[in-house]
DNA sequence: CTTGACATAGAAAATATGTTCTATATAATT
DNA sequence: AATTATATAGAACATATTTTCTATGTCAAG
């Protein structure tokens, strides 16, 4: 009886999509049919052949296990697939303070964070990660413990969130940023703590903040 | 002439990964014999099997590439294995709002937000994920255009962030929840607002939030 | 020097898997 | 009513792929 096939169709869409995630490879004909309760290969073939024809799938004649699924096919289930193109690993250094920022030196960690590109925009090249470490952010809504991704740039618009690198301590910090013109002022985001100023050359921003990434449970 | 082999194991895990970002399957023995220059499938096998005894990759015996590459190989080869057991695709369900709740229909969207697993703990069967509309929840350092992920479940602690849907506007929104007995308490997180009340069995929570991210450039 | 572990090759056998062919049934079309 | 496209099954076949077996050459250790 032809119920509407173009629901087995998709079935199989999915079916393949899942058994490659979970296997690393993609199933046989057999193993579709076995799934979608077709008992023979021939008549997997004849599905798998017309779907080929939309170009939802492609195959490599010849080869086993030799069938593709397209980005058009993973439009229509609506999977965005998680490709390494979509992943950035990015640099985790450590601890950013306020109070006691971070020596340089710290920066130098091995460990990464794993960031869906989507999370950003174009420009994601030497974007780095550092976990906040103190409530001296708290009126930017940012939090002991959060983790805060920077784009590394040397000027930052004035009262922006960034990394601000202190020539004479050697240490970072995380600040709103102010070019007062003799001077530059790092402001806190907690009424309850101080500015600090200091003369522009004896500062360099390192990097703004592009993401804040709060772990709660 | 036995050169060092062990490199030659080295340059089979590599041309494995290469082969299978390239062709989104694993290669055969003969493949991978051919890419060497080891001219029988038998000598293939012989160093396959000596990597899985090594825990370097790991075989279904009998099926046609059915071959697979551990972790610890890809430690090995430096490369961070962004593979899908690392990542998760949380359905992405469209936006909560604090004021004006989005009815439960808008919950079923198709679009999906790929996050990192190790952002979360043992348990990520699930979640979900949300767009914050409005700045109710700013005392509780969530803003207007946040995303938020949550672990679905029917209890929280008095306190928690937890998404609420309130039976009879068939809305979820998003609140601090508190039980006090004959009622319950909706605070939103924000000292100008005034919190809601209801009746026990007339809202139920769907979920606690485990993770919040803000795209701030 | 002998022994044994390792590296290699080739062929043959055993399976796994894709492909082709024949046949049947239903629904839509002519 | 006849025709055609679609959906389905089964068997047989062809080929891809893994697996087993036998052999040979090198090197290190006894």
């Amino acid at each position: 009886m032809p119920r509407d096939s173009s629901e087995k169709r998709m079935e199989i869409l999915k079916f393949f999509w899942q058994y490659t995630q979970e296997h690393r490879r993609p199933p046989t004909m057999r193993e579709i049919g076995e799934h979608l309760g077709l008992s023979s290969p021939s008549h997997v073939k004849y599905h798998i052949d017309r779907l080929c024809a939309q170009r939802l799938m492609k195959r490599e004649p010849g080869v086993a296990r030799g069938l593709r699924i397209t980005a058009k096919a993973m439009e229509l289930l609506g999977e965005s697939l998680p490709t390494e193109e979509e992943m950035l690993s990015l640099p985790f250094l450590g601890y950013i303070v306020a109070s006691a920022p971070v020596p340089v030196e710290a920066l130098s960690g091995s460990e990464t964070i794993e960031i869906s590109r989507s999370l950003f925009g174009r420009n994601v090249d030497n974007l780095f990660a550092l976990r906040v470490q103190g409530n001296s952010m708290i009126d930017a809504l940012i939090n002991d413990g959060d983790i805060v991704v920077f784009r590394p740039q040397q000027r930052v618009e004035n009262g922006e969130l960034a990394a601000v690198w202190i020539t004479e301590t050697g240490e970072t910090t995380l600040k709103r940023f102010y070019d007062e013109g003799t001077r530059v002022r790092l402001q806190p985001a907690n009424v309850t703590m101080q500015p600090l100023y200091y003369p522009r050359e004896a500062v360099e921003v390192q990097g703004k903040v592009v993401l804040v990434i709060r772990q709660l449970a």
